[in-house]
DNA sequence: CTGTGTGCAAACACTTTGCAGGTGT
DNA sequence: ACACCTGCAAAGTGTTTGCACACAG
C-alpha cells in the first residue's frame, strides 16, 4: 500500500506520523469494509496495546478521518470517509448506506446508492441518517449460485 | 395498565406468564420509546436479577414480541413489535424507520413513515431494511420553541 | 410431574482512566 | 522543549454461563 499516502492523510488531519496510526490506517484502506475495534485489533500485524487501538480509533473518529457504522450486534463499527469530510465540515456527508451481508459478515459502504428523501412528520427536524440494508452481498449471492 | 392484556400478550406468544415477564412486557407497553437492557432494568419497581432480565429480553426477541433498533453507541435497544409479528412469519415486518432525538435521547419507532425504496447495485439481495434517523423530536423541537 | 424460569456466583468480555515514560514536531 | 502517544496496570462496566432451586402448566 501506499506509505507516502498514508503519511499525507494523517498530515492532511492534523494527526502526529505514528507507527500504529499509519497501520491502522493502512487496515482501512485496504479493507472496504466497516470494522469493529475487534477487527482492527486481530488485523494488526505487530501488537499495539488494545488501549491504544481504542484511542486511536477515537481520535480518527473525533478528526472526521473515519465514521461510524451502525451495526445489529451492538458493536459499533467504523469505516473511512470520504475525500472531504474534515472536522468541521463533515454535515453535508452524514447520509450513509449499508450494506451487512449475512453470509460473510461484512458491513460495506454503497456510496453510489441514494438515499431517498424520507419525510418525517410535522415538527420532527432531521440531523443525520443511517440506513442499514440486511441481506446478502453480491459476491456472497454469486457463490451460491455458482 | 391492563393486565388481562399483558397476560393475553404472553399467552399469545407461548409464554409463561411470570411476574419478571409481566412487569418487563408492561414497561415496554407503557413506554413508547426503545429501551436498552439498563433502562429496562433502572425501570423495574422490583428488583429481578440482571440476568434474568437479560435472559427475558432474549425470550421476547426470540419469539417475536420485540424487535432490535439500531443505535449508535453501540447499545442495543428492544421496542414492541406491532401485531402480527410471529416468530415463523415477520419477514414482513422487518422495516423500520426510527427516530433518536439528540436532546431527549429517546429513540422512538416511526410506524406512519414509509421507508423509501431502496435500488441496490446488481447482485445483492435485500432481506431487512433498518432506517435509523437522527435529530430533534417533536416535543423537544416544541419546548426550545416555546 | 416435567420442563422452564429465576437467583446467585463466577467467569468472561469490553471499555475507560491514570500515570510514567517515550516519541514526533 | 513541549505536547502528545503509548504501554501497563487497574478499575469500571456490560454480558454470559453453570448450577440448584422454585414455579407455571
Amino acid at each position: 500500500m501506499d506509505t507516502k499516502a498514508i503519511k499525507h492523510t494523517l498530515k492532511a488531519y492534523s494527526l502526529r506520523q505514528t507507527e500504529c496510526r499509519e497501520e491502522i490506517l493502512a487496515i482501512f484502506l485496504n479493507k472496504a469494509h466497516a470494522l469493529a475495534h475487534a477487527d482492527v485489533e486481530t488485523q494488526m500485524s505487530e501488537k499495539f496495546d488494545r488501549v491504544t487501538v481504542y484511542r486511536t480509533l477515537k481520535t480518527f473518529l473525533d478528526k472526521g478521518l473515519i465514521h461510524k457504522v451502525l451495526d445489529d450486534e451492538g458493536s459499533i463499527k467504523y469505516a473511512l470517509c470520504k475525500d472531504n469530510c474534515h472536522q468541521d465540515d463533515h454535515h453535508h456527508h452524514h447520509d450513509h448506506v449499508h450494506f451487512k451481508c449475512s453470509s460473510c459478515g461484512l458491513t460495506t459502504c454503497l456510496d453510489h446508492v441514494v438515499i431517498p428523501a424520507v419525510v418525517l412528520p410535522e415538527g420532527y427536524k432531521r440531523v443525520e441518517t443511517n440506513l442499514l440494508v440486511q441481506g446478502v452481498c453480491k459476491d456472497c449471492n454469486a457463490k451460491q449460485l455458482g
